[in-house]
DNA sequence: GAATGTTATTCTGTATATTGAATGACAGAC
DNA sequence: GTCTGTCATTCAATATACAGAATAACATTC
């Protein structure tokens, strides 16, 4: 968690990469912390650590209890992410077609936002009422290459093997798939436009996952998420389905 | 908008006052902007806004369009505002009090929460399925003094009128009450523990707020909103189940 | 096609944010 | 009560982030 440094170093405004490793660390946490135990946690200054903090508490992003003399993220996150889901196509456009997924296949599906090759965000998610669901949330964050999505990305992404080794050998799956194996799968996913993860990622569970093209690249994927043995049948239908979703949506996006 | 620059001055790390206000106008606006445009918006200097932009680019806090050149909100900022829902105990109690009085009554119902005399902040909210909801996201920021949770906020407050006066005479409504009237609502607030807006703050609708105590302190409140004739014989039924539910969540939080 | 208004971006000196040590405040141990 | 560890916070020196001018890139207009 020192990479924190590094970006640090590199940018022109620092007290900004500071700002956001310190609300990021706040975040995972959960409970509140000391001004020490964040700067020992980050690598840190205590005393640059200290100003750090008041600012984000006199932005609202951070809240000071007095008394403790600790601190912990506060609602202002809140009112930054509510307009940026107001203004995200994607979800907006993603949406109904989630919940048409997920209310004929009675799977859960989700939108996905992708970064880079170390993580992607859940955006947009729809779960289909009846019976057991699978259960994400919107906002969590996964590391890329993981599950279907992550074939989809190794797919299409347009990433060398040697980039993606490492990050791939970093990964934790319910049922590990061989390198090789993986990179079977992934040339499968990118001839078929679709990927299938079947009980490796989660054990019982199949992940499906399409991308969604926006300027040239997959910026975007829609998944659907079931269990592997009642899934099996509709596996084909609901494969098409979603490719068919992602395809549409992907014009949408470049419009 | 230019009390950025009092922001930015007062704080020993200016660069996050200044990444924080870019963050709160690129929401704001929605629409993707340029470096010029956000500079000149916020009294910044071009050169600095960049560098800033770059940072919160770094961090997924904002997206680059490189065709474009232009900048606006990305999805890092749900990952935090997630990381702050999973660890808000106020969201957690409140959501069940709500489902119920908004299910109960008809109601759409809110928890807010309180930061200063400037703004509130939705952090929680239930609708009632049946007949038209009003609607309001979690997020939502409000000016604090305007419509029901207002009166709760300076009955329970302990603000003088001094403070009070200015910010009163910046409220929008729609059918704005006298300050002497407002005053005389307020005192009543303070007796019963509930206060009401009727129709002032929005024509027809009834809002009713109570306030939720911490640390000895209205740091939350309860609300409930409704169509002002749908919900007059219930009032009185309402108002007293709206207190209870403060009341417990006040014990609750201070535990 | 030259001119003029934009824009984003690079460059450099200086005001200042950051640092690391020093101070003060507090708790628990003995 | 004194000592010892840890905590948040302040302070003065300096490395550096920032402001402002200069440049480059790009439309739009004449």
């Amino acid at each position: 968690m020192t990479d924190v440094a590094d970006t640090v170093k590199a940018s022109k405004a620092p007290a900004i990469a500071r700002a956001a490793a310190v609300l990021r660390l706040l975040g995972k946490r959960g409970a509140p912390m000391g001004v020490q135990a964040i700067a020992r946690e980050l690598g840190l200054v205590p005393s640059t650590c200290l100003y750090v903090l008041r600012a984000l508490t006199a932005e609202n992003l951070v809240a000071f209890d007095p008394d403790t003399k600790r601190y912990a993220l506060d609602a202002g996150v809140l009112t930054l992410a509510r307009a940026w889901l107001r203004k995200d196509r994607f979800s907006d456009l993603a949406q109904p077609a989630l919940d048409r997924l997920a209310r004929d296949f009675g799977t859960t599906t989700l939108g996905v936002q992708v970064f880079d090759l170390d993580h992607i965000i859940v955006t947009a998610m729809s779960q289909s009422g009846h019976n057991f669901q699978l259960s994400t949330q919107v906002g969590s964050r996964f590391p890329a290459l993981v599950s279907a999505t992550g074939r989809c990305i190794a797919a299409f992404g347009g990433h060398t093997p040697e980039e993606l080794k490492p990050r791939f050998d970093a990964l934790r799956w319910d049922d590990p798939p061989g390198w090789d194996d993986w990179l079977a799968q992934v040339a499968q996913a990118r001839e078929s436009g679709v990927a299938v993860d079947d009980g490796h990622y989660l054990a019982g569970v199949t992940v499906i996952a399409a991308p969604v093209w926006k300027g040239g690249r997959p910026s975007h994927a829609l998944v659907a998420i079931g269990i592997g043995a009642a899934l099996r049948s509709e596996l084909p239908r609901l494969k098409q389905a979603l490719k068919g979703a992602a395809h549409t949506l992907s014009d949408q996006m470049d419009a």
